[in-house]
DNA sequence: AACAAAAGCAACCGCGAGAAC
DNA sequence: CGTTCTCGCGGTTGCTTTTGT
């Protein structure tokens, strides 16, 4: 890293009494603009000499994360996708709460944006099974249901046999096209190779998810172990599927749809007592 | 239609790591 | 080698929007 002062340039230096206010709170058009156009022009980094010399009231914190968040060209908003949530899901039993690290898998998609997905729809349906998200019993409950569902609609939208990675490109999503030709500037600085890496990258045979996601927590080393042995087609392929009687019985609702949680939580619930 | 509760999300805070001085 | 500064991360807060009554 480099701290070297940024010069201020043509910008209005904030006077003393400025710079004792601070703004706070929701930035305004006016703001995001100003901000934009200077790291348009000055690049982005030295977040609090940006800040002053660009002359918004502003902390350098409060500048890099509007600028992470919600400003930056390639940032992607919109619904998490199945394929996301996979990726999700899985990233998580592996690295536990790395949300910047596993936003570095899902090209577009912040850490922010992650762990809200995260705490909002998958921590209150462990509530609502009054379990822990790092239990055992929800990890199956993910394992077992929620997985081997959000795998099924993919293969079902892809129409192949196979899960495709993230990256293969989806006719119908413009947005995800787009992102995979913007790779190179995307959140992450491996995103194109890591993403198509192992996009879902199953669990060993012997016990489900690996072994990280049953202690509630990451590996050590924080390295991404790579594909197990175990190839996600072998593993796809040995997943239950709509035709041959899977979770597709038990009538699930749509993932993306808010609604179907409740419904399915409910038939996990009796399913899981049937199964554990 | 009005209100309350819940959900979703943007933004802030505290802390630790690492580089510069 | 200690201090200062910046950055980035994870956790939390609180405002806004949506949903339910």
């Amino acid at each position: 890293m480099e701290f070297h002062e940024r010069t201020c340039g043509s910008a209005i230096p904030p006077s003393e009494e400025e710079e004792m206010e601070l703004r706070r709170g929701p930035w305004t058009v006016e703001e995001d603009v100003v901000l934009v156009n200077y790291i348009a022009v000055h690049g982005e980094g030295r977040w609090n000499s940006l800040a002053r010399c660009a002359g918004l009231r502003r902390t350098g914190k409060s500048c890099r994360l509007r600028w992470l968040n919600y400003l930056r060209p390639d940032v992607r908003r919109g619904n998490i996708t199945p394929e996301e949530q996979l990726l999700i899901l899985e990233l998580h039993s592996r690295w536990g709460n790395r949300w910047s690290k596993i936003a570095q898998h899902l090209p577009g998609r912040t850490d922010n944006e992650i762990k809200n997905y995260w705490r909002t729809r998958v921590q209150k349906h462990a509530k609502q099974l009054k379990c822990d998200v790092n239990s055992k019993q929800f990890k199956d409950v993910m394992r077992y249901l929620w997985i081997p569902r959000l795998v099924e609609r993919i293969r079902a939208a892809s129409g192949t046999s196979t899960v495709a990675p993230a990256t293969s490109h989806q006719p119908e999503d413009p947005a995800r096209v787009k992102l995979s030709s913007e790779t190179s500037s995307a959140a992450g600085s491996s995103s194109s190779d890591s993403f198509g890496m192992h996009y879902f990258s199953p669990p060993p045979v012997s016990d489900g998810f690996p072994a990280a996601s049953m202690q509630g927590g990451e590996d050590n080393t924080g390295a991404v172990t790579g594909p197990t042995d175990f190839t996600t087609a072998r593993w796809f392929e040995s997943l239950p599927s709509s035709s041959s009687g899977g979770y597709a019985d038990l009538g699930l609702p749509d993932l993306d749809q808010g609604v179907w949680w409740d419904d399915l939580w409910s038939a996990e619930n009796i399913w899981l007592q049937q199964q554990f």
